[in-house]
DNA sequence: GTCCGCAGAGAGAGAAACAA
DNA sequence: TTGTTTCTCTCTCTGCGGAC
């Protein structure tokens, strides 16, 4: 396979293979890569389009409660109930933020995926550009633009939403961990409780509660290659106690806490621009 | 078209108990 | 001591009718 390096986006990339590296996650406020082991998860469920792609063979996917699909590459709508299983240890993983895109203008298989893809096209370019993240040296994205020119073609087209909607968003992403309710974004953004929650779902399609789970579930994934104990973790991330924290990142992730992080010791991970957390201990 | 308020249903948060 | 499970209560979601 011809690699072309030339406009991938990389910050300073060149192929040096190595094999022991492969492990990574990069993540941003609006996009995540995700290549490493899958593990045995149960029923899980993300905030944003998820696709899987398998490196080499397959993975079986089951999407809300339906038939269990073979294929290469999958996709999974946002708050999307499903379970995976692969044949081989690693997986990799893209999740899109369901807010950051105009669903319309989606790629046909994002948009109107829902379990196994047919799309060979789409699927020769994401493991061609994971091929190319694999071997650079720095495996950093420059924007998330460069990110959808790499796996999707061409950027994705953003969603325009309402100026209200929006400053919440972004209050919620700029700071995941710290809990804001319902009726402190409905008096910043001058509406009552009840329209805030109405708009908000019409703007964004998914329900405040769910959106605000999701983003601190997401804002787990900036820890997991942290060694203290899970307790000390949940705290970081916003739960008022491992309770809620094991409880919500196992309806999200399908893995208990323990699982993830044991799975995310060898884990390389890149994190840049807006939505990392503040990190430090309580 | 935008916004408000009500009410029933369901999901999330908090507390306690249990297991390793 | 740490992490998980279970149970109960509170908060949010959502459909609806109505006002402006």
């Amino acid at each position: 396979m011809q690699i072309d390096f030339q406009g991938s986006g990389l910050q300073g990339a060149r192929p040096p293979p190595d094999a022991d590296r492969q492990r990574m996650m990069w993540i941003n406020a609006d996009r995540v890569l995700y290549l490493g082991l899958l593990g045995e998860p149960t029923v899980r469920c993300f905030g944003g389009f998820s696709v899987y792609l398998s490196l080499r063979g397959t993975h079986r996917i089951c999407v809300d409660g339906g038939d269990w699909q073979d294929c290469a590459v999958s996709v999974v709508p946002p708050y999307v109930r499903h379970r995976i299983v692969s044949g081989e240890r690693m997986i990799c993983n893209l999740l899109v933020e369901a807010e950051t895109v105009d669903v319309a203008a989606l790629p046909a298989h994002l948009r109107a995926g829902r379990g196994a893809v047919d799309a060979p096209a789409a699927l020769q370019r994401m493991r061609e550009a994971l091929d190319i993240l694999r071997r650079a040296d720095n495996r950093r994205y420059a924007s998330t633009a460069a990110f959808d020119e790499a796996f999707f073609g061409a950027p994705l087209r953003t969603r325009a939403l309402d100026a209200r909607v929006q400053a919440v968003l972004d209050r919620i992403k700029s700071d995941p961990n710290g809990h804001v309710s319902a009726q402190e974004c409905a008096v910043a953004a001058h509406l009552s409780v009840s329209r805030f929650l109405h708009l908000f779902k019409a703007e964004t399609g998914s329900p405040f509660r769910s959106f605000r789970t999701w983003q601190r579930a997401r804002s787990l994934l900036y820890y997991v290659t942290q060694s203290s104990n899970l307790t000390d973790i949940a705290l970081d991330a916003g739960y008022p106690d491992s309770t809620h924290f094991s409880h919500s990142i196992r309806q999200v992730y399908g893995l208990t806490p323990k699982s993830i992080f044991a799975g995310s010791r060898k884990l390389a991970l890149y994190a840049s621009g807006a939505g990392v957390p503040r990190l430090g201990y309580h």
